[in-house]
RNA sequence: UCCUCGGUAGCUCAAUGGUAGAGCGCUCGGCUGUUAACCGAACGGUUGUAGGUUCGAGUCCUACCCGGGGAGCCA
């Protein structure tokens, strides 16, 4: 048995061996030695090459005695092409099989400007695995949401759908790659949860071995209580809310990317809140620049619109700025979907505003010493009507204001004692921040409704796939 | 939960209270460079459900069911 070390693979001769080297094996496959097995994605780095790749019938278009195949296969589509003089068995065969048909195609690869990705290949031999037993319900024009959403488990094979999952992946990946650089900790809330964090959203509750459970909305409270075991932490986990929103900004399950920060004041959280948002546009777009010009995305706006300073506006200035336009919003009141719209466009980049008044915002965030009626607490706010996508602050760190404050909020001590120990024992500042990861997916691609970029939504009414 | 719009062919939509239509998809035929191909033909219906008005209802009325868009709340 070789000893397991951690070098680096040997640089491989020819591209074509290095991809034969990761075939999986499978029932179905049965390669020839000399072809490269490709993913769509490298197929450029494979012209004039006979090369194999595994996928599925996307598309069909003919011209007489010349046949067109969209093949994908998760990474890219590629168009294969079969003539008819030159091998009728496999134009007959190519010209019956439906869409979605499972396949393994070989040909020779090659650079030719009349196809759709700028090359193509020339089909020698198609290996069915699975022919559709029906049509294939999503068709490549519009369809309404319901029916969509019906056939999720199909829609997501489709046009902006692959490219969305990819820049979602993306997305989760820059967030993490963020924090592991500066040495933050990744660490874990709990999902099932026996009180609410913050005691007013609805909760889906359930029942856990005679007593009363919740799915989590937030694992914010327990990474405070990491954040002192481990002075930086940060989570990506499901969140929860039993809201009957029906909103393009809504759904009752999503992924919240939480950190939370010993020793960091308000000044310091609204920075690395600044920093971490720049690095998720900027490695997005270098990352998956080709899946969001796909999308249609503006990629110049959305660079331009994080590179400069965030915005920052005080509360009371942003109520004093919305009457302004002609809002009717008075002191004390939360801004809805327009006045979000609105200070986005104003200021045409992300924008914080700062110091809310305590009587909006929960329990646990920290008065400011020179207001005690405001929170040290910031939302971040996206530009193109994109809307609330961080919501954060600095948190209590006394036993007593912590008391306090849950008194305010009419809140029972009991299921949050252990959440003042943490303020009995080495309390210290600290603050944190939860970032709605769909919701900022939904900006960087510029997708109309948030149920876009996750792969199967959940919404009232709306369990099924 | 509230406001609003809708439910007709597999899909997307038409149809003054008077015989149920088109485009797309599927099927068949034509076309050797298609780009959601195009052209021709065929197939395709218990008009969401239940009741009511009427000589006659997809259309009008009532109730219910389901869905879309938006609001509130939030990320």
């Amino acid at each position: 048995m070789l000893p397991f070390v951690n070098r680096p693979p040997e640089p491989p001769e020819t591209p074509c061996k290095r991809h034969h080297a990761v075939l999986p094996s499978s029932p179905h496959t049965r390669m020839e030695e000399s072809m490269a097995s490709i993913r769509i994605s490298e197929a450029r780095q494979h012209l004039g090459d006979v090369a194999t790749l595994r996928g599925w019938l996307y598309n069909k278009r003919s011209s007489g005695k010349i046949l067109f195949l969209q093949l994908r296969d998760g990474t890219g589509i590629l168009q294969g092409v079969v003539a008819e003089p030159e091998n009728p068995q496999l134009f007959a065969l190519a010209a019956r099989l439906p869409r979605e048909t499972s396949v393994i195609a070989s040909g020779t690869l090659r650079e030719d400007p009349r196809a759709p990705s700028g090359c193509e290949m020339q089909l020698s031999t198609l290996e069915v695995i699975q022919e559709p037993t029906g049509d294939f319900p999503i068709e490549l024009k519009e369809q309404t949401p319901g029916f969509l959403l019906d056939h999720r488990h199909l829609w997501i094979r489709t046009g902006r759908q692959v490219p969305i999952l990819r820049v979602r992946d993306a997305a989760f990946r820059a967030f993490r790659s963020f924090f592991c650089e500066r040495g933050f900790v990744a660490t874990e809330a709990p999902i099932l949860t026996g009180a609410s964090v913050e005691g007013t959203t609805t909760l889906f509750e359930l029942d856990y071995f005679g007593d009363k459970a919740y799915l989590s909305q937030s694992g914010q409270l327990y990474l405070e209580a990491t954040a002192m075991a481990l002075g930086r932490v940060y989570w990506i986990g499901p969140a929860f809310r039993a809201e009957k929103s029906k909103t393009r900004k809504h759904v009752t399950e999503f992924w919240i990317a939480e950190a939370e920060m010993a020793f960091y004041d308000h000044a310091a959280n609204l920075a690395l809140q600044e920093d971490l948002v720049r690095y998720l546009v900027e490695a997005v777009v270098a990352e998956r620049k080709e899946d969001l010009v796909t999308l249609e995305r503006d990629t110049d706006l959305l660079l331009r619109e994080v590179r400069q300073p965030f915005a920052r506006i005080d509360y009371g200035d942003a109520v004093r700025l919305l009457q302004e336009k002609g809002h009717e919003v008075t002191f004390g009141d939360d801004f809805g979907a327009p006045e979000e719209e609105a200070l986005g466009a104003h200021f045409g980049r992300p924008v914080f505003i700062e110091r809310f008044p305590v009587t909006m915002k929960p329990f646990y965030m920290k008065r400011d010493p020179a207001d005690p009626t405001r929170a040290l607490a910031a939302d971040l706010i996206a530009p193109e009507g994109y809307g609330e996508i961080i919501g954060g602050s600095q948190r209590v760190d006394t036993v007593e204001e912590l008391l306090a404050q849950l008194e305010e909020n009419k809140l029972p001590t009991a299921p949050y004692e252990w959440y003042i120990d943490l303020r009995r024992y080495g309390s210290v500042p600290h603050s944190g921040f939860g970032m709605g990861l769909e919701r900022v997916i939904t900006w960087i691609c510029g997708a109309s409704h948030i149920r876009e970029v996750i792969p199967f939504p959940r919404q009232i009414h709306r369990l099924y796939p």
